[in-house]
DNA sequence: TTGACATATCAAGATATTTTGATATGTTAT
DNA sequence: ATAACATATCAAAATATCTTGATATGTCAA
């Protein structure tokens, strides 16, 4: 990005975050928080349109956020709470100024 | 967003997200982990054009994770401990399943 | 009080994301 | 086999974000 540095984290990160920086998605981590939720329930719930919580549930399942596993016709979505786990420990270090973060962060 | 239910925080949180969803955003806020910095500093160490991080630089301001104090004619930004702090803990409570977490989310 | 510096803002173009409606895929019941 | 269901994917339009270069604002030094 700036030429100088290779920071493989940095994208992978930024996407999570930006996986999280939408309201629906928010909404459907909040639901998925209770456990595991066809997509059927989470239009339902929602009251969105299935195209659209379709996409949104793509990007929450690249970014790593949720896993799916079909049975039958339905599929099923859950937290990958590891992922965000990971990602909460992120926010966390970086109030705690001793530890490293970014790895190969540009500090010069 | 879904015409159904009126949460407050949801766009807030997501903005915050949203800020954080950028390499550029966070390796700015990689190098203010450090302690503060003025704008020069920052475009210097990142090899950044000037208003390209004054845009960065504001949205990372608009969203409350950092603040600015002008010194002459430097403008010093530094990370706003509290904002980041309650962001982590969103993503913290998220794998905490008893407490709540989106205000008047949408589980029915 | 002019010039140089540090930074912000603006407008335009370049990119990326989101929504919508249509269609495709896979599964089950008949 | 066929129809109905649950979900994914696609293409196009609508929006939003980012970058760039130009200009504006505020501050200091000469």
């Amino acid at each position: 990005m700036n030429g100088r540095t290779a920071v493989p984290d940095l994208e992978r990160v930024a996407g999570v975050f930006h996986a999280l920086s939408d309201a629906t998605r928010l909404q459907l981590v909040d639901l998925l928080r209770a456990g595991e939720r066809c997509v059927c329930e989470l239009t339902d719930t929602l009251d969105a349109s299935q195209s659209r919580l379709s996409f949104h549930l793509r990007v929450l399942k690249e970014a790593g956020l949720v896993l799916d596993r079909r049975e039958g016709r339905w599929i099923y979505y859950r937290l990958n709470q590891e992922r965000v786990e990971e990602v909460a420990s992120v926010l966390t270090d970086c109030c705690a100024p001793s530890k490293r973060w970014l790895k190969g962060g540009c500090c010069g």
